[in-house]
DNA sequence: ACTATGTACTTAGTTATACTATGTATTTTA
DNA sequence: TAAAATACATAGTATAACTAAGTACATAGT
């Protein structure tokens, strides 16, 4: 139907949702990239390109929200672990209090 | 805090949240484009910009989900009314799906 | 030994969309 | 008569996801 739509609304839902579950996410505990990626791809079915969650990470770094830590393999390359900065808590905090409300807004709409 | 992250976050949580929120607010009746800002605040607190809205509506047209029609005022401006294609109503049925879906993937991360 | 696949990170260029600012025009209110 | 509200429109900017490509190491299959 009008499956070209579809698509390009469900990227741009993505734009802001993405950041969110990333920190959502990485709330639990600290992950490496690449196990981001596999296990948002898991919880959520939502595919991120690797083109995406690198600069979207570096993003959350430079917004002070992320820190990270190289850590050295016994064998294979060194993975680079995410974890929230105490400013990063407390952003989540909001962004969770902002999503209930539109998500409340919109189920009303709908 | 982090005001600024957040502000810039909401703004990317509308790409994608503001085609559907209009959708479903003109799935009950049509309206005119000021008419919709205004409803569109009143419903959800949520501002959109003259810039935002006006361009939107008409790539909502191009991909034939809404129509529109110019009806002269007695006094005034005239008002172009925007209503849901079948298309457009067969397409909000859709999203509402995903939105669905997203939400109780969200709801069980937090 | 070679090739493909999987793991792991990075960056350049493109595209889509919200925002700012500005412009036009009419009507209402102070 | 000036300001604010109503009503639509567009050009330029910023942000962020996507495509595509590259680097590097490990492992499984042939």
């Amino acid at each position: 139907m009008n499956d070209e739509f579809i698509h390009k609304w469900q990227s741009q839902v993505k734009k802001g949702t993405l950041s969110f579950i990333v920190l959502l996410v990485l709330s639990e505990r600290e992950l490496y990239g690449y196990e981001l990626i596999e296990k948002i791809k898991d919880l959520t079915k939502i595919d991120i390109a690797e083109g995406t969650l690198y600069p979207l990470m570096n993003r959350l770094k430079e917004d002070n929200l992320l820190d990270s830590k190289w850590v050295e393999q016994e064998t294979g390359i060194p993975r680079k672990y995410y974890f929230l900065t105490k400013q990063g808590k407390l952003t989540l905090k909001q962004m969770k209090l902002q999503w209930i409300n539109l998500q409340q807004v919109i189920t009303k709409l709908m």
